[in-house]
DNA sequence: TAGATTGTTAATCGATTAACAATC
DNA sequence: TAGATTGTTAATCGATTAACAATC
């Protein structure tokens, strides 16, 4: 037994919601079937790749023909547990919160946001994309009627881990975090941050091994505002 | 010669900024040294993978002793080209971009935004984070007039595609992308996109795998300001 | 000195890619 | 039928982990 939790085929996973949107791209242009091949060449990986990947959602192509696009849409979708709604709170109506708030995509994504907190004064009462925003202190009360699965983190790195605890301590199942901040918390708990800063990263470092250091002085022109 | 660019180390690039933001703790607490094991402690790691990533930095730590926390820090920042700032434009002005563009922290991160563009006219003109949002087909001459490394796509998805070939005919090293959708690019242009799909896929199917499927039916309340 | 911690060299592990028989 | 495309089995590749001598 693994000490540690471990996924495996991660990879693969991260690639499927990338898949799903093609396919339903496809879908609607009237595709019907789709080969491996025609996918790959679309985001420039292996034919075999996308085989490998597919062949997790249980949808098997026929040879000559490939990939039913219908069957592979619902397969992924299930593969994923969108087809599953899990309710979500969000912590932090910031203007990130606020952005997330007044998104009404992610029903597709399987989360449903029910309730929104902050504890500024001035931002608790108002309502964004249908949301009332509470005080924070409302929390654990709203946790223990209503069954959330998982908690949108959208609060200053400072105040982060301070709401995880919280999150933790009203039994989220499962942590969406968009603090710049690496958050501890129980094993069981699932944590799952979205770091702007290795993006940031990796897009500076892929640009230098391509280009060399940044060539662009940024004194050139302040901001044109000024 | 690789067909196509290929990364190596991708996984210990993405592992450095959460190293340098503990480490800048570690830093603000006085710490002047710190062992692998300590810094693999803190996010679950195995000392001997802190180990080898710092090696990449090219900073080499001293038995007994440990790594010297300021030399990392300073490392890691060259590491990543966050000490070498690179100019950027921000194309979509909805909340998401208004939420990047009130940020203030992306000059830690290597990139400073030096403009903005949106073609709603209700938009077009406010000053945002210091920055005017001006009308899209300015940006063709703003780019001849300032060598602009980065464009920060946060745009709809459906016009993401089109806001990317306007930043590749404008010679754009690097794409920051925002918008729900697998951009084409020629291979000479680095296309970075955060997405928060595939984010979503990974928490849920971890989750499942945790928890077994949804057990929380989004039906017990509705959004509690209705 | 003794022992904790490093950097290096080797082993393991998982993911990607290749090869190819099966089949529509 | 002929040939394109699949699924499977094997090989390669890169990343992680283990082992251990060097050293502060």
């Amino acid at each position: 037994m693994p000490r540690k939790f471990h996924i495996s085929n991660l990879p693969s996973i991260r690639r499927m919601p990338r898949y799903l949107h093609y396919l339903r791209r496809l879908a609607e242009q009237g595709h019907e079937t789709v080969s491996a091949a025609y996918i790959a060449e679309r985001f420039g990986f292996e034919p075999i790749q996308v085989r490998k990947d597919l062949a997790l959602t249980g949808v098997t192509g026929r040879p000559r023909i490939g990939f039913p696009v219908g069957e592979l849409i619902e397969a992924i979708v299930h593969f994923l547990g969108w087809d599953d709604t899990r309710s979500a709170v969000l912590v932090g109506v910031g203007s990130l919160g606020r952005a997330l708030l007044g998104y009404d995509g992610f029903d597709a994504y399987g989360i449903h946001i029910v309730a929104a907190f902050d504890n500024d004064p001035a931002v608790t009462g108002q309502t964004i994309g249908g949301i009332r925003v509470r005080p924070v202190d409302e929390l654990p009360a709203l946790a223990r009627r209503v069954p959330v699965n998982i908690g949108i983190i959208t609060v200053s790195t400072d105040a982060a881990q301070e709401v995880c605890d919280l999150l933790v301590d009203c039994d989220f199942h499962g942590i969406w975090n968009f603090a710049p901040a690496s958050l501890q918390a129980p094993d069981h708990v699932v944590v799952q941050t979205v770091d702007l800063a290795e993006s940031l990263g990796v897009l500076s470092v892929r640009l230098a091994r391509a280009f060399g250091s940044s060539d662009s002085p940024t004194s050139g022109e302040r901001s044109p505002s000024a």
